[in-house]
DNA sequence: TTTATCCATGCGATATGCGCAACAGTGGGT
DNA sequence: ACCCACTGTTGCGCATATCGCATGGATAAA
């Protein structure tokens, strides 16, 4: 007792069209199969539509009305399937990517900014917080991936090497040790250690780095986020070590960083998303735009590089 | 490339019932059509659309996403069919009707009324004016039908006789013949006759009701409208005769009416309509009220009567 | 381990949709 | 007055879509 879609569109481009024969070259069908699927919308509805007049066609008042409601139907339907259509594409909907506030802050603004030229419709979220935070949002589904350190693996996640972020020696402007080009942890160890809260991805970096160097490092102060150590560092009270990426975030203090070498120590960025889950078109095409910019070596921060993407799961 | 309707009212309440199983139990078909429908449809957009896990089914990104859209659609083609349902059930839309100032005013009030309380969300416009304007609003398609009188027949025309007017004398409140309880065309005849303008149809039934009385009258004055020419009655510069329905336009002045004998003469109200054109539904129930009303005998304002529905086309 | 439940799929019957071709009505041109 | 061009309708056959039944595989519950 329904009109199909089909009835409808095609006594809307008959009714606009004003005959048969015009819809028919309109629609691409022949003109058989309007008349018939007008005939068969009438017997549906119990109503006459179209008065017939073998010059041209006219509408009823039961016409008219039709007409009317055919078209919301139809619009619906378009506009409907031209919106799904965009988001599948990507080009709408939202992307909603979980990350360290150094990333956050540091490595995807311009990743941000070349996605959302190229599609504007498309929402971003940034949710930044601790690895162990942002983990939680991919498993949970709230953020469809994340650019993060990883601590340990889960068989719920995927990971796909990112980035590599090498750490730089943090000291302060006047320190003896910043005059020379680079340090070694050795160097850092014997100096006062300022490290950042044992909640942090950094902290687990610092500590094993400093084991490796075969050092005992007490840390002289600990503080929550890297822009505190920072500012402990430039009131002289000790040296750090940082990824590259953070060091924007500790403002124009007086500090100074360098090389750090021996062993070379980084911290892996991984693109991490909940495994056996398709990504949201969109978070897909922000990866894509991702892999591009890697495939062509886009510039990166100072300290951070591409991991290729050959490097496959850890 | 176009999802079909029947695809997505399947996938709406699969995704609602979370279950091909309870979905298909609501629709009233089988499960496997459910889930070939749903299936169809992830292979025509390309994308999963719910993660199957054998318990239950869950929604991926993209499925919110089409469940939203599918919504919409699919709303769209149920309340849109519901409107058009109800338009052609006569229960929405509009009534144009054209019709003479007395029979817009005496006549059509209780008439109307009765309609908007069965169906109040019909509006119903009236559009009132002499019998040619009224007629040619039917035939130039701006009004539905009409109750008129009629002149001339014409072929592009339908009538339907349904009231019969009875002529009564209208005389001044202290008027000689005010005495008597009726009165004839000849007693008018020898008074100062007061018409009406040549325009009305009125005028067109007491020239002819005079001439048939052999009497030759010419108007001492003549007005465009009846009122007036009740004022006109009313202010003793002669007599008239108007149909019973008009009367009530006189208003509260001073004059009186009476029963004309003799020839008797009346106008006759048709229903009037385009020839060979279907009525929109809702005038077609105002005119099914107006045949119940007849049949039923209901009351109508003094000097009125049913013409029986067996009386055709004249 | 067994059972019950759920979704996917092979299969055959049927309905629907489509274009071609032939037909029928009508207005403009000759 | 006649004919032609154009319009919508309809019979027909083919292709495909749609449906329900029966079945199979997988898994949670008993």
């Amino acid at each position: 007792m329904d009109a199909s879609l089909r009835q409808l569109a095609a006594y809307v481009a008959v009714a606009r069209a004003a005959g048969f024969t015009a819809a028919a070259a309109h629609l691409r069908v022949s003109q058989s199969t309007l008349s018939r699927a007008v005939s068969d919308l009438e017997r549906v509805l119990g109503v006459q539509l179209l008065e017939r007049d073998t010059r041209n066609v006219q509408l009823t008042a039961a016409g008219q009305e039709t007409l009317r409601v055919a078209e919301q139907i139809v619009d619906a339907h378009r506009s409907g399937m031209k919106q799904l259509r965009r988001y599948l594409l990507g080009e709408s909907g939202l992307v909603a990517m979980a990350t360290l506030p150094s990333v956050a802050a540091v490595l995807l603004p311009r990743m941000i900014s070349a996605f959302r030229g190229r599609r504007p419709d498309v929402s971003v979220r940034i949710m930044d917080g601790l690895e162990r935070a942002v983990l939680g949002r991919v498993l949970n589904g709230d953020a469809d991936f994340a650019v993060t350190t990883v601590g340990t693996a889960s068989d719920r996640l995927e990971h796909r090497p990112l980035i590599r972020d090498r750490f730089r020696a943090v000291l302060p402007e006047s320190h003896p040790l910043a005059d020379r080009d680079e340090v070694t942890w050795e160097d850092l160890a014997a100096e006062p250690f300022l490290a950042v809260g044992p909640e942090s991805s950094v902290r687990r970096l610092t500590d094993a780095a400093f084991e490796q160097a075969g050092a005992v490092v007490t840390p002289a102060a600990e503080a929550g986020n890297v822009a505190t150590v920072g500012g402990l560092v430039a009131a002289g009270l000790g040296v750090s070590a940082m990824p590259a990426l953070v060091l924007p975030l500790l403002g124009p203090g007086h500090v100074v960083h360098r090389e750090l070498t021996g062993p070379a120590v980084e911290r892996r960025l991984d693109i991490v998303v909940r495994a056996r889950r398709t990504l949201p078109p969109a978070a897909a095409a922000f990866l894509d735009l991702l892999d591009e910019a890697r495939a062509e070596g886009r510039e990166v921060p100072a300290g951070a590089a591409w991991i290729a993407t050959d490097a496959r799961t850890a």
